[in-house]
DNA sequence: GTGGTCTAGACCACT
DNA sequence: GTGGTCTAGACCACT
């Protein structure tokens, strides 16, 4: 089950995005898992079909999920691709912007370090 | 010296936004400091005196600067403002997604506060 | 239907915030409902639609309406923002400036009292 | 003695005219006492000429002051001029929108009404 | 179609 | 000279 905030400022396909991650992380979703198709979930979460086929995509690109020619998408074995090297330098990026919002709101580092602490608890029971 | 980067997914605005106060953080721009006027700075940068203007009135709306009617914009003395409560609810939910992304990524949480020590002590020195 | 006053010394985009509110307040605009494209809208009332945008934009950032992603916008639920306590220490600065001048024009308190009723009766009532 | 907020929204002429209107209010400024001149005024309160010669003009045309060739600026009689009909009518509009205001924030009117009593006590004390 | 961003160029009030 | 507002017209991401 996924669910959409239609007044997140995150768009529609990366909020797909993130619940599917998110459900492969807490072992909800595992490999081999057969997800619905891009109709099914679109009719389940009334959202565009075209919205499902880009997070889709971008899932697939990302080594998360795999589609089978005419069989149907599929949680991916988890495996380090060259994209993950990638997708850690945006991260490493986004995290330079985070720390100057923090630090111009004097929050000390500490914090962060107890938030970052709790979201890894959290996203790990779930 | 402000630099603009074109390919970034920033708005033009935003990136002049958090430019400006990490020069604040670094002490290279003090309170009572002028900055440059609007279209002087757009001059500079390359870039429409309307979109300095946006990044300096949302800047003002922030309280990092002050404008003084027909005499030119200043950086302002620091102060909470009640929209700093505001903002620091916002970057905690945009960790809550950064973590998401970095477990799944299999990034372990001391790596990510080795991160933010990096970029606290950078952004302090700069 | 909002009307625009060109000789009015408050920008457009103001004008077309305060008329909104008073929409709101009146019932005319009830939370849920869509307000026209900021295209339509520049149409109907013969603005320029950057206008139309900064009012919608700064309507938002008092709550007043939310946009909805590639949707459009609408009247959002009324809610206490952490906004509304600066707003009411803005007015009763402005009430200050106000009494100055209506003591100096020898206007009894009392007369401003009524004046008040008057306006909170019609403004509910439109 | 008059002190210019450079970080108000209002122009510093019009924070002259508050001023001179407040000490006649408040009996500090009595008909028939001589205002400083303009260049001396502009002296003391370190602000352009310009700017003070604005703010008397429009004293003058309010009838607060009086000019009087080659000896100065004195503080004029009291009396009804046609121009408090229209200055009354200005509040008059200003209040309306000062009522959208405080209604959409929820203030009672009662709140209002003490307010106006607080500043009323105050202007006339000072 | 929807709002968000941006450029180019203009006019205005205030200092 | 300074920032604020506005128009006309363009391009972009998201639905």
């Amino acid at each position: 089950m996924i669910k959409i905030d239609p007044r997140s400022t995150h768009p529609y396909y990366e909020q797909i995005i993130s619940a599917i991650k998110q459900q492969c992380l807490a072992k909800v979703l595992l490999p081999g898992d057969k997800l619905p198709s891009v109709r099914e979930m679109a009719g389940t979460i009334l959202v565009n079909p075209n919205t499902i086929s880009k997070a889709y995509q971008e899932l697939e690109r990302q080594g998360v999920i795999e589609t089978l020619r005419g069989k149907g998408t599929y949680i991916a074995e988890r495996q380090a691709t060259p994209l993950n090297k990638e997708l850690e330098l945006k991260l490493q990026k986004q995290l330079e912007e985070f720390c100057l919002e923090a630090l111009y709101l004097e929050i000390p580092k500490e914090t962060l370090t107890k938030w970052i602490e709790d979201n890894y608890q959290k996203l790990k029971k779930e």
